[in-house]
DNA sequence: CTTCTAGTGCAACATTGTAGCATCTGGCGT
DNA sequence: ACGCCAGATGCTACAATGTTGCACTAGAAG
């Protein structure tokens, strides 16, 4: 830990340290919310709230499943971080880098990693029926990550 | 009901009926699977495990839960039915028409009802690391239907 | 009609996420 | 530095969706 003791807006016009994105939110900065930011910063693929709750389990963190839930609720309110969808039942949480910048998605479906695709715009331009509206779009690829390789069949798991 | 009494190919090169799909299949003609695939083939929709059981309920069919996930999955096994993941963690399921032809689908984030983008591909074509393999996309646009309305925000339902 | 296995029904369970409410605490005013 | 109190937490209970195990039923082959 090289920073100040004193707690300081660090470098003038530095990317804003998680401390600071809460609190621009008007939010308390609580030891949850803080984790769970720092962790969605510090990982290279969005986050599901089981692997989570493991993380702030480790750092003996967050001691209720409900709370990491709510804390995630609010960043995502806030626009601090977002929900994508997977193909399993479970959200996964990624921080908001570039403003909008909606990226696709990678779903291994074998181990459940999920791998943005930065490359991969998610832009439809679509021709709906009268009177809707689309909001956003969500495009995932499914298959198999490296480590899971793609010449095990279904059948073969476990 | 028109067909004659006894069960035959009806045309000869027509499309097969669902008995005949389900039978083609390997599997028995059950009540259950040939209600839900005839209930998918009249939808214009994609259906969920939900609605689906509300109409088999309708029809005095399929008494249990569990017997008509079990019917589902022997579809989309067999490739006669497909899986939607849709934004809810509820499963949507539709008749296989085409053999690929993979589109694209809207969400209502609202009512939930979900609806076949037929003109739009969900084709990605995209630049994966070494060793992942694509298997198939699944493209959701998410917004309001004409019969929700764009009009509402989030606040005002109910 | 009998037989045999695939399918069904039921109960129990798993996973993921919500709601209510009492308690605690971060940050503010003093 | 101290106390206050709305906002955050922890706990319990609950909801929605899907799965597993096992005894019983019934589709269809002979
Ligand atoms: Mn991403
Ligand atoms: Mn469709
Ligand atoms: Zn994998
Ligand atoms: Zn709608």
């Amino acid at each position: 830990m090289n920073e100040p003791h004193i707690h300081s807006p660090a470098s003038p016009n530095a990317r804003p340290t998680a401390r600071e994105q809460i609190a621009a939110c008007g939010g308390r900065v609580t030891r949850t919310r803080l984790a769970v930011l720092e962790a969605l910063h510090g990982s290279a693929h969005p986050l599901s709230h089981d692997e989570l709750g493991d993380m702030l389990a480790a750092e003996a963190i967050a001691h209720d499943r409900v709370t990491l839930y709510r804390a995630l609720d609010w960043l995502v309110e806030r626009g601090l971080a977002r929900r994508i969808a997977g193909g399993d039942r479970a959200w996964r949480f990624e921080v908001v880098r570039g403003a909008a910048h909606r990226h696709a998605h990678f779903h291994c479906d074998r181990c459940g990693q999920v791998l943005c695709l930065e490359q991969l715009e998610a832009a439809p331009a679509a021709a709906l029926p009268t009177g809707y509206s689309v909001e956003r779009a969500e495009l995932v690829l499914h298959g198999h990550c490296a480590a899971c390789g793609p010449e095990h069949s279904a059948a073969e798991i476990r």
